[in-house]
DNA sequence: ATCGGTACCTGCACGC
DNA sequence: TGCGTGCAGGTACCGA
């Protein structure tokens, strides 16, 4: 579900967790618990004070006044809900001084992981990029063999674009999704880049995407898809140009753009 | 070191 | 009504 517009909805609209104190945690699925032990991660979120809800590309991290950190990512169907009932695919329930907070959760991609200090895993990621400078982002494509379409997708490159975000992109910069990374240089390299911002920014402003299923945690829905010019409109016409919207699988993800304004 | 393909899980829309 | 197929915002892991 969530790529770095949605993430970023769904923070902002936890932000009254700060300061809130977890009475008691509850765990019923071991598998978005990645390995961690439910009993331990009870215990030791049990009395915490939650200091501060921040995003990481994908990433959530609640920081605590132990000094550890709550980590979540939601995958594909992840939510965060503040109040509201349990459902089927509720995994995880943290009972606060005030209110309650579920992870609800249904294709089981994403986690809930309890780390005593700074992941690892977060550390890793490449830049945001609402922030990276355009001789760094044009850096980063120097040399790299791969589509485009792919490196945008790989979160070491950089953090946070999903594959709604990639195709709106390289649509409003006019590059082909298979367009090899090394060979997007100078005026074209800087067009992406912009279209990068762009589409993020107009997507945070709008509440991220909702195709599904998608809410923050208050339950609202964000309408930043109804401002997709490629993703899922197959065979529609082109806002641009009026040709048909195709799809192609590049590194195995639907891929939409047109095939007349976009160059390879 | 990089890259592409596969696996993981549930739900939904579709054609028969 | 039910069944099979393909598709869906994600990443991890494997071999080449």
């Amino acid at each position: 579900m969530p790529e770095l517009p949605e993430v970023e909805t769904v923070v902002r609209s936890l932000a009254r967790l700060k300061g809130r104190r977890i009475v008691s945690a509850e765990f019923t699925c071991l598998r978005v618990l990645r390995g961690g032990d439910p009993d331990h991660m009870a215990a030791s979120l049990a009395g915490r004070k939650i200091t501060g809800i921040e995003r990481y590309g994908k990433f959530i991290l609640a920081s605590l006044d132990s000094g550890a950190y709550l980590m979540i990512h939601l995958g594909m169907t992840g939510k965060l809900l503040l109040g509201g009932p349990a459902g089927k695919h509720t995994h995880a329930v943290l009972t606060l001084d005030r209110g309650v907070l579920l992870y609800d959760d249904s294709r089981q991609f994403g986690c809930i992981e309890y780390h005593e200090r700074f992941p690892a895993r977060v550390a890793r990621l490449g830049p945001e990029p609402l922030r990276i400078a355009f001789e760094d982002f044009a850096a980063g494509l120097r040399g790299r063999k791969t589509r485009i379409k792919a490196l945008l997708l790989n979160q070491m490159f950089l953090r946070g674009i999903g594959n709604i975000y990639a195709d709106e992109a390289l649509f409003r910069a006019g590059i082909h999704p298979e367009a090899s990374a090394s060979k997007i240089r100078g005026e074209r390299a800087h067009r992406l880049h912009g279209a990068i911002v762009e589409v993020l920014t107009e997507a945070i402003e709008a509440g991220g995407s909702s195709i599904s299923d998608y809410v923050d945690a208050q339950g609202r829905k964000g309408f930043f898809q109804f401002s997709h010019r490629v993703y899922q409109r197959t065979g529609e016409p082109c806002v641009a140009c009026g040709s048909k919207v195709r799809r192609v699988l590049v590194a195995q993800r639907s891929s939409h753009f047109c095939p007349k304004c976009q160059k390879r």
